[in-house]
DNA sequence: AAAACAATCTTGACAGCGTCAACATAAGAC
DNA sequence: GTCTTATGTTGACGCTGTCAAGATTGTTTT
């Protein structure tokens, strides 16, 4: 009775697939992703627990699915940071490292399974992920690459291994962060500061 | 019969623990953190299920005191690197990321049992993991602090955000490699002497 | 030495999990 | 209106972590 309003409980759903995505994407920042059950997330939607398997191969391409609703908004959201006009080049940086841990901590559960083990590893979808995946470290290596040629970014770096390096600082920060290593977030500001001159080349 | 040599099996085991610690860390390597059962373990230690409560309080606890070990075979990785006299400190610095990723993609599993959301989120033997994780960060913390006085590093910084930032560098770049995000680890010395550019400031 | 106690290991049981097989119901095609 | 296909259901299996209760051994007390 969760998922349906005007029409009243019937046998044949109409929505399910996409309820399911939803539901489980709710679930997920809840309970973390290792908590996560299939049975829970169907009860939820109000089905029985082997109702997913007609809409989904099993967990994992569930959870596949879910992953690539997060790829589109975090591909979103580095494209929103790009396209920011109200500030400069030297600003905007500073902003992209910023936002993507705002974004990171603000769907921590999300995050960790766009970019965990499981889906990863070997196995399943992994080139539809991949393909997936890839816009949005693509996007963040032409913005690199734009910063080297104003001049903020060291222009004599290769940008795909400069744009790595960037994001394995990032994705580095937003796990320990999101796994509980870092507890004090207050010092968040000061850490990106810190990567901020790092990484900048001083153009005076 | 895996370790019982020369006396026979018996009821009680008398060295349950540490063998049960050593068989979860080789069956962690194995299987990798999240298909590791506790049944599995107690059975390739030649015990009944339930004969780990008498040693540990629950799985996590086990899986704490492996991390145990990891840390302080991490913590005597990063000394080795300190105590390395062959080489200058600019070096010393090149090799520090080397090693440091070495180390985590040897022992992948481990490593992500180290640093996981399992053991750091809001529960169990938090405090203690602490104390044994805070000696390597402390000793690195030493490390990025000399090497600023050196030159090597930029000294304006400061030296626990920096440290912060280099260490989650290297910890994000071993993530992405370890969960399978990169695939192509021919990269990484190169993606390690970017980072050396990025961070180090030339002395000349 | 005998008895009491504590530590350790055992089997039995429970709820929860992902998933397969078999069956029921509804929707659409002919 | 019947046949097929899509989509829902319950039942079952083996796996998991963990608790309770009983068995066995080691240690301490009398």
């Amino acid at each position: 009775m969760n998922a349906l309003t005007n029409k009243e409980k019937q046998y044949h759903h109409g929505d399910l697939r996409h309820v399911l995505v939803q539901t489980a994407m709710e679930e997920l920042e809840r309970t973390g992703v290792e908590a996560l059950s299939l049975r829970k997330i169907a009860q939820l939607a109000g089905v029985s627990r082997t109702a997913p398997y007609h809409h989904f191969a099993n967990k994992d391409d569930l959870l596949s699915a879910v992953a690539t609703v997060g790829f589109d908004r975090w591909l979103a959201m580095i494209k929103r940071i790009a396209e920011d006009t109200t500030c400069n080049e030297h600003e905007k940086f500073a902003r992209f490292l910023r936002y993507y841990l705002d974004f990171s901590l603000a769907n921590s559960q999300l995050y960790n399974l766009m970019f965990g083990q499981n889906l990863w590893k070997a196995g399943a979808a992994n080139n539809s992920l991949r393909n997936v995946a890839y816009p949005s470290f693509n996007y963040m290596r032409g913005m690199v690459h734009y910063w080297q040629q104003q001049g903020i970014l060291d222009a004599t770096l290769n940008d795909v291994r400069l744009t790595q390096v960037i994001w394995s600082m990032l994705h580095g920060l937003a796990k320990l962060v999101i796994d509980g290593v870092y507890a004090e977030t207050d010092h968040l500001d000061d850490i990106c500061q810190c990567a901020m001159k790092s990484f900048v080349r001083n153009t005076h």
